[in-house]
RNA sequence: UAAACGGAAUCGACC
C-alpha cells in the first residue's frame, strides 16, 4: 500500500489522468494493497485536473464505503475535485458535512467558487474562514483579477500579511493583461523571489501589449540570470519574435529552441513556432514543421492557415481549411 | 506516502 501511494503520488503529479487511474485500478486487483486515506487524494488529483467527473464520483463512492469521509484531507480532495469540474453544489455539500475542516479545505472551496466565476460567494466563504493561509488570499485575489477589479485586487495585495511569489504573479498578470505595464514592471521588481512564472507574466505582458523588443530584452536577463525558460516562455518569446518580423532572429529563436531541453511538440509551441516561421517569412520551414506533426489539431492548423494567408496564398488556405475539415476537426 | 493559490499561440467589424 505505501509503494502504490508513493508512486499514485508522483503519477498524479507528472502523469496523465490515464495512468494514475490505470495504476490506482492495478491497485485494487492486486489484492495485496488497499486503498486507504493517504491514496485517495492523490487519485482524485488526478481526476480534478481532467475534470474526468464520472471516475471521480465513482472515487467518491469508493471513499464512502471505505469509510474515509470523516478523513480531513479526502475531503478536501473532494471538495477541490468538486469545484474543478464546476459542480459547486457537490462541492458545497461535502464541504458543509465535513466534521473536521482546516485552511486548505476553506481554500479548496473558495477556488471553486473562483473559478466558477461565483465572486460573491468566493469573498463570503472567504470573511467565514476561522484562518486564512497566503494560498486563501491569493485565491481571491486571482478571482479579482480575472473579473478585471484591479482596484480591489491591490487593496488585498497590500492588506494581507505576506505576501509570496504566487501573489506578486497574480497582480503582475493582472497589470499586464490591463496593459499597465508600468505597475506590473514595478510590482515585478519589488517581488522579493522572481520564479519562471512571474518571469513568464511579465515577458507575456510586453509580447501581448506591442512590445516585442522589450519583450526580448527580458528574455536575454532571465538567461543571463540563469533561470531556464520554459515552454511558456518561449511561446511568449516566438510571439514577440513574429512581431517584430526579422528573419535572423526567427532563426536564432528556433536555433535555441531544439537546442534547449523544450518539449518542442506541446500543440502551443508548434503553432508559435510555425507562425512564427510563416510571418518571419520562412514558409519552407513553416510548412515542414506542419507536415512533420504527427498529428495535426485546430491550433496548428490555424497558425498554418494564417501564415499562408498573410503571403496572398488564399487558394493554398482555404485548401487547407478543407483539409482540416476532412481530418474532423471543428473550426472555432 | 496524501490535499488548496499565479503565467502561454493566432484572428476580428464600424471608426
Amino acid at each position: 500500500t505505501f509503494l502504490y501511494n508513493v508512486l499514485l503520488k508522483v503519477f498524479s503529479h507528472k502523469s496523465s489522468f490515464a495512468d494514475t487511474f490505470a495504476l490506482f485500478v492495478r491497485m485494487k486487483r492486486s489484492g495485496s494493497a488497499f486503498p486507504d486515506e493517504f491514496t485517495y487524494p492523490s487519485v482524485l488529483k488526478s481526476c480534478s485536473s481532467e475534470c474526468r467527473l464520472k471516475e471521480g464520483v465513482a472515487i467518491h463512492g469508493l471513499v464512502v464505503k471505505g469509510g474515509l469521509c470523516e478523513d480531513m484531507y479526502v475531503g478536501s480532495s473532494l471538495v477541490d475535485f468538486y469545484g474543478k469540474c464546476k459542480k459547486l453544489l457537490s462541492a458545497r455539500r461535502v464541504f458543509d458535512e465535513m466534521t473536521l475542516r482546516n485552511v486548505v479545505s476553506w481554500t479548496a472551496m473558495v477556488v471553486g467558487y473562483v473559478n466558477a466565476g461565483e465572486l460573491d460567494a468566493a469573498k463570503r466563504v472567504f470573511d467565514r474562514m476561522p484562518e486564512r493561509s497566503v494560498a486563501s488570499w491569493n485565491a481571491v485575489i486571482d478571482g479579482l483579477v480575472k473579473a478585471g477589479n484591479l482596484t480591489e485586487a491591490r487593496k488585498m495585495f497590500n492588506q494581507m500579511p505576506e505576501r509570496n511569489v504566487v501573489s506578486f504573479t497574480a497582480m503582475i498578470d493582472g497589470y499586464a493583461k490591463e496593459g499597465d505595464l508600468e505597475s506590473a514592471r514595478a510590482l515585478f521588481e519589488e517581488a522579493p523571489e522572481k520564479d519562471i512564472v512571474a518571469w513568464s507574466a511579465l515577458i507575456s505582458g510586453y509580447a501581448q501589449n506591442g512590445q516585442p523588443n522589450e519583450a526580448m530584452r527580458l528574455f536575454i536577463q532571465m538567461e543571463s540570470l540563469n533561470v531556464k525558460p520554459d515552454e511558456f516562455i518561449m511561446v511568449s518569446l516566438m510571439s514577440a519574435c513574429s512581431q517584430v518580423g526579422n528573419l535572423d532572429l526567427a532563426k536564432w529563436v528556433d536555433c535555441y529552441l531544439s537546442q534547449s531541453s523544450i518539449d518542442a511538440k506541446q500543440d502551443h509551441v508548434v503553432a508559435a513556432l510555425i507562425h512564427m516561421n510563416a510571418k518571419c517569412g520562412n514558409m519552407k520551414r513553416a510548412k515542414s514543421l506542419f507536415e512533420e506533426m504527427p498529428k495535426r489539431n485546430i491550433i496548428s492548423y490555424c497558425s498554418m492557415i494564417q501564415g499562408l494567408s498573410i503571403h496572398g496564398r488564399g487558394d493554398e488556405a482555404v485548401g487547407l481549411f478543407k483539409r482540416m475539415l476532412n481530418e474532423g476537426l471543428i473550426p472555432d
